[in-house]
DNA sequence: GCTGGCACTCGCATGCGCAGAGTGCCAGGG
DNA sequence: CCCTGGCACTCTGCGCATGCGAGTGCCAGC
């Protein structure tokens, strides 16, 4: 479609308005780039990349800026991710390696992303639902008041109340969780709900039938509701770097950051492990109209238990910003495979 | 030290400054409020209050705006906390009574004082050191390797792996659990270390003994290192409201905000539930010396586990603030003690 | 199809003047 | 003794004109 001096513009373009955040214009991009043509003739293919949509000019008569449109075609043909350098590797490592449970580890990488990055980070926890149950713990806390305890094998927690219409006898609880857990462990948390039918119907004592039923309701319950995956973010501060520009912009960025539904539909379905960028108007939310966002899927074998990824200008350094992601990525998979 | 109209100069600076974000004239406040006397005369009370250091002008002839000394005036003698209005309360009870777990109670609240104040909240977890133990778990993850899992009475629960020296039998490590639980239940955090240090002397089977050495002194570790206490923070966006200012103000904010530490130390060492306000350059972290942090303890009882508070500009509406901080935390702990 | 040249367009920084708000000080009055 | 009205002074902020520079589009020529 473009010949390939015009597409090299283009990646120059990119390359020095990211660099210097500022409009690049022909004169400036002869000089930095052995293009081997004059300004005129860069003006002329400048011209050309402007009427189909690939860069703007924000004021007549300025240089060029690339548009989202622009910076999709940068990413899917003229970039490649940048590996990160041995130094970086093991920095990236021996941080990692000092967490000391899921939540450091997902704190860790948090601040790790961002440092490298130089972004706003986002780290989804491993999911429920491609998890599976390692235990189930039921604890009384009150003659009717249970407390469900659920520990999954990445590691994750969580915990719910539950009350009772009657009180429950220890014992009771006790056959409870052992009935539970010995149909419930090592499965998969979305075969769960299945199993837990069937458990239902096996209880006859009528005593205890409601105490029973309410137990189990709750964790269903809790299963599909927990479902909403929890994350953290971090960086936030590198919102500013670029404020110079406007608080008008870091403003709705902030709050769609605060908004937990928006930042999941950010990150994507989690199935897919693969590298997912999405750049300005691709995002739905329209306060991060003028943000990009990386993602990638992390976990401990090949497939992804979660998502993470970095918040940053639809001016950032692409290749560099998915080399990061990627790498922490896999070493977060690493981490996890070994606990 | 001043006359009551000196005061009510100060008073009425306080006021103005917070509403208009301008600095205050004297033939404005003359306006405004029904001092009975003329301009004149109160800028021969600004001269003096700013000649005592509680008042300051910007730039030669212009207006007023308090100092730090000024608010802390204001806010110890001026002002009092304004009360929420039965709606008012009624919203936010409503609000916090929808919770189902600690981690949610945790989220509504930061949420909730956020809104309420329209600046950004800090929530404390309830802390482990005045909690006490419910219950504690030992799961057989693989071979040699323990998770450890303690829960409070306040619903929160840490979790720990631990590599063992050696593989530990399934039935060794449900008598420990028992050992431990009899012991260590309904105990305070603060009282366990003395109680596991016993437990390690009743342990003589040889074969186990290291193993329940390095399960034992991780707890320990646990106790001491999750001390350290977690907790959640909302409102950033809120930041944005006085960035007009600058950005310049918001950045050294945020990288605060990230800063666990800094924010522990922010809400001020624990043990005393009175509501604090520290204002501007009373904040030890330079990042913080033009924000003012409003804090106060909650709790189920009459003795605070873990603080809340907001983080603003000095420039804040300091009775309103004070309202608002106090009766979240008086619903928080009606809502902890229920559970 | 590339190049150099040329006229044109804006944005931006600079400098000036002016209005407005606020001050300090002083002399006069209850 | 304290308050008041008046007055001269000092800044800030804003609107406006000006000049400069970077960048553009177009065109004729190689």
């Amino acid at each position: 479609m473009f010949s390939e001096r015009r597409l090299e513009v283009l990646r120059a373009i990119v390359q020095d308005y990211v660099g210097t955040e500022e409009p690049v214009g022909s004169k400036a991009l002869t000089e930095r780039h052995k293009l081997g043509v004059s300004p005129a003739t860069v003006r002329n293919d400048m011209a050309v990349l402007e009427e189909e949509g690939y860069i703007a000019q924000p004021h007549t008569s300025a240089g060029r800026i690339p548009t989202d449109k622009g910076y999709r075609l940068f990413v899917d043909k003229l970039a490649a991710v940048k590996p990160m350098s041995p130094p970086e590797r093991r920095a990236i490592q021996s941080f990692l390696d000092g967490a000391v449970d899921l939540d450091d580890v997902v704190a860790r990488t948090v601040r790790l992303l961002a440092q490298l990055t130089r972004q706003v980070a986002v780290v989804q926890y491993p999911s429920l639902t491609r998890s599976t149950v390692r235990h189930v713990e039921l604890l009384s806390m009150a003659p009717a008041r249970v407390m469900l305890v659920l520990i999954t094998d990445t590691g994750r927690v969580e915990q719910r109340m539950i009350d009772c219409p009657a009180p429950f006898g220890e014992t009771s609880l006790a056959d409870l969780r052992a009935r539970l857990n010995s149909r419930v462990a090592g499965r998969r948390f979305a075969d769960v709900p299945q199993l837990v039918q069937d458990l239902a119907e096996v209880f006859e004592e009528p005593e205890d039938r409601s105490t029973v039923a309410t137990v189990l309701s709750t964790l269903l319950e809790t299963l599909v509701e927990k479902t909403e995956e929890r994350l953290m973010i971090g960086g936030t501060a590198n919102l500013t770097r670029f404020a110079h520009d406007f608080p008008l912009t870091i403003r709705p960025v902030l709050e769609a950051l605060e908004e937990q539904v928006v930042l999941l539909k950010l990150l994507g379905e989690a199935k897919d492990p693969a590298m997912r960028v999405r750049i300005g108007h691709e995002n739905a939310h329209e306060g991060l109209n003028s943000t990009s966002v990386v993602s990638v899927g992390y976990g401990s074998g090949g497939e992804a238990v979660a998502k993470l990824g970095v918040v940053g200008p639809t001016r950032m350094d692409y290749p560099g910003t998915m080399g990061a992601v990627r790498a922490v990525a896999r070493y977060v998979g690493q981490i996890l495979a070994e606990s």
